[in-house]
DNA sequence: GTTCCTAACTTGCAGCTCTAAGATATCCCT
DNA sequence: AGGGATATCTTAGAGCTGCAAGTTAGGAAC
C-alpha cells in the first residue's frame, strides 16, 4: 500500500477513494453519481455556459462533456437549449431543482471532506493552495 | 477553472491531468498505458504477489486487476502462475524485461514529476507526506 | 453568394473502473 | 471421506474516459 517516491501513485489512490466514498454518499442520498454530481456543481458555477465551457472547467473532453449532458437532460435538473448568442452552441443552465441539489448535497460533500482531511491532521487551506498550484503548472490555469 | 473550496474537483482534475501527461510519454515511449505500467511498477514493489495483493496495493478491484494481468500476460514483462503456496491463487512476478522497463520508464516518470512539482514551488516532501496521510485516512493504511 | 475556415458538438471504438454474481481451490470440522 | 466455510479469481453488465473522425453553424474573403 505504499509507493515510495510515486506521489502520482499515491494521487490516483487517494482520489479514487474519494470518488469512491461520494459516489455512495451520493447514490444513497440522491441516486446520482460523484461525476455527474460535479457537472452539476460546475454548471452552477459558471451560471450559464457552454458544453466547451463545462469541459475545460472540468478539465475533461468535449465528447466526456456531450454524452453527461445527454444523461443529465432528461433529469429535470438542467435545461439545454440552443446558445441564443449564435454559433453551433448550447447553452446549459441549472433548474431549480438542480440548484437546490447542488446547494444542499454540496455542502455536505464538502463539509465531510473538510471534515475529513482536518481530522487527518492535514492542513486544508494549504494543502487545496498546493493542489491548485500543481493544476496550475499542469497547463489548468 | 477555479472551484472553490472543492478540493475533490480540484484533485480529481489534477489526477486525470497527471495521468494524460504520463500516458503520452508512455505511449510515446514504450507503447503502453499509464495504469498498465502502473501495475507493473506495483508488481515490482511487492516482489512477488498475488492479484489480491495486487489490488489492495493500488487500490482498485480484484475483476479490475484480474483484467489488466489479462491483458499483461502475453507482453513477456511478467509471468503469471499458480502460486506454489496452493489455494486459487495466481503467482505474479516480473520478468527481466519487465523489471528493466519499469526501472528505465520509471525512473523518467518520476523525475519528470518531480521537476514539475518542485518548479511550482510546491515542496514535493510536504505534498507526499500530506497525500499519503489523507490516503492512511481514507481506510488505505 | 459561393467558398473556405473555425469553433462547438456528436458518434464510434477501445481502455479502465465498479458492483454483483459465478467458478475454483484449499482448509476445517464432523 | 463428505460438507461447509473462506479466500481468490473470473465473468457479465454498465458507467465514464480519451482519441479520432464526422457533423453543424456561423463568419470572413473573394
Amino acid at each position: 500500500m505504499n509507493h515510495p517516491n510515486n506521489l502520482g501513485l499515491e494521487l490516483h489512490t487517494l482520489v479514487s477513494r474519494l470518488e469512491r466514498a461520494g459516489d455512495r454518499i451520493l447514490q444513497a442520498g440522491h441516486g446520482m453519481s460523484y461525476r455527474r454530481f460535479m457537472v452539476l456543481v460546475t454548471v452552477g458555477e459558471l451560471e450559464a455556459c457552454t458544453q466547451r465551457a463545462l469541459a475545460d472547467s472540468l478539465a475533461v473532453t468535449e465528447p466526456s462533456i456531450s454524452r453527461m449532458i445527454a444523461a443529465l437532460a432528461g433529469t429535470g435538473l438542467l435545461t439545454v437549449a440552443p446558445d441564443p448568442a449564435g454559433g453551433n452552441r448550447r447553452r446549459i443552465a441549472l433548474t431549480d431543482a438542480g440548484r437546490k441539489l447542488v446547494e444542499r448535497a454540496g455542502t455536505e460533500l464538502i463539509g465531510r471532506l473538510t471534515e475529513l482531511v482536518e481530522s487527518s491532521g492535514v492542513p486544508f487551506g494549504t494543502y487545496l493552495a498546493y493542489t491548485r498550484r500543481l493544476n496550475a503548472a499542469l497547463g489548468g490555469g
